[in-house]
DNA sequence: TCATATTTTCTTGTATTTTGATAATTTTAG
DNA sequence: CTAAAATTATCAAAATACAAGAAAATATGA
């Protein structure tokens, strides 16, 4: 263990399942000395990075809540989809829940979110939450603009049921993008139905989507026109305005430089 | 520069007003050769704790997202707490901004709010933003309950306008402890006035303060009761689902060891 | 309260990593 | 396509992380 790795190898312990741990578990867990675990976990709390809790247990520190924040202020894609997201639900024409998210690894992660108020189930997709490359639309519309080499790596470690399950997959994605939007129904959620369109940002290397999700019992065929209408709007819009903000933050550096 | 000082400084230069970086830029701010840079930086976005952006800037990468997510979904504070500030909001007599904030260092940061549909200014106190610690209603409920050499460790970085600047803040603090809430008026945010009250938990370490916030307009006198007893009667809430939560952290330690 | 157990820090020579100057390569922009 | 900019690779010297046990500090419980 060198470098970043001997400290986000502790990081990456603290789970959602797993929240807290000692010294002494973490010495164990990593096959690593105790002294040596000692001595990383105290520069760790010092950066408040983890923090010591109750009975010898350390957890997540506060740095994360921190540096969060200043990504939400400040990263472009959420800067500029975030305002969109509510005006969004209110168009839709039944109770949605609105997500914007994005590339992450080679996993899909929601970076911004709004569900109308009377909207009763939960989506799996919650900020911050990893979710499957290959299932649900909200993750084919980011796919469906990668091409070439970039898709083949990003597929390289996903594994299809069958070859009949690979094949229906990729002639989605090219019918997909024939009509410019992907929709799927109980692919990630039982009783949901999710419809996406992709935001594209080459410039600032943005690959994400902005996807509706609906109870499927809602749903109704005549709703689909609008639903696509409403998400190709905005997504132009957060397209458009994602570039005002990239252009912003060049004459800022401009400016100070 | 050794140990996770060299991570941490680097990523402690992004912020708020100043969210991307070149590596030459990190390079001259810090006084380091530029190949040293270019290696860590490259560490730091294997971990996605940065990511490259258009133009060779790097910003914070989505791991803090990430590592956000399940502090919220574990953080005893956190966890006990949110539930509550929707419902404390609603009994409120006039709108409010609801703020669970907590030590954090030798600031205060707000961990969890929520805000009335109509409340339309903004307080300062922002989930991940530092505040200070020796001004306002929320900061003062998490000092009052600190005591002796603790207390006094944590004021030794605070400069005060003067000595009757120091008095006056003493004297309020232990105003404060007897009437068991504080209440400041335009000391954070000019036109706001606040009410907090102090959330303890010697056990898990947690040192931390749940608040009301109006527009001094819209308040009145004859609220001010009903304010305290809704923030001291979910206090108290907050404070037995703190050691609930504790309790069934304990279990699952014991279980899965 | 004191004695005991647990957690944490300290100490040391040695092994491993990190560093930074420069060169080589790759990417970007016109 | 070319030139500039950005990034990676190389390698010997310097810095530091490591492991193991001892020591200290802290928590626990009668």
């Amino acid at each position: 263990m060198s470098g970043f790795t001997r400290y986000n190898k502790i990081l990456n312990l603290f789970s959602e399942q797993r929240s807290s741990w000692t010294v002494l578990e973490i010495s164990a867990e990593l096959k690593t000395p105790s002294s040596t675990i000692y001595r990383i976990v105290r520069e760790l709390v010092l950066a408040e990075f983890l923090e010591s809790a109750a009975g010898a247990y350390f957890r997540l520190g506060p740095a994360f809540i921190k540096f969060n924040r200043i990504i939400n202020l400040s990263d472009p894609l959420v800067r500029a989809g975030q305002p969109f997201l509510k005006k969004l639900a209110n168009e839709n024409p039944i109770e949605s829940v609105n997500v914007l998210a994005r590339l992450y690894g080679n996993k899909v992660m929601c970076v911004a979110d709004y569900k109308t108020p009377f909207f009763k189930n939960n989506t799996s997709y919650q900020k911050g939450k990893l979710m499957p490359l290959i299932y649900g639309a909200t993750s084919r519309a980011i796919i469906m603009k990668i091409v070439g080499k970039s898709l083949e790596d990003l597929l390289k470690q996903e594994t299809f049921y069958d070859d009949n399950d690979k094949d229906t997959f990729f002639k989605n994605l090219k019918n997909d993008n024939k009509k410019g939007y992907c929709k799927t129904e109980g692919q990630v959620d039982k009783g949901l139905i999710g419809f996406a369109v992709p935001i594209n940002n080459k410039k600032l290397g943005i690959e994400a989507s902005l996807s509706s999700i609906f109870n499927s019992i809602d749903f109704l065929p005549e709703h689909e026109p609008i639903i696509y209408a409403n998400l190709t709007s905005y997504s132009l819009l957060i397209e458009r305005y994602i570039n005002q903000i990239f252009d912003d933050i060049q004459n800022y550096h401009q400016i100070s430089s």
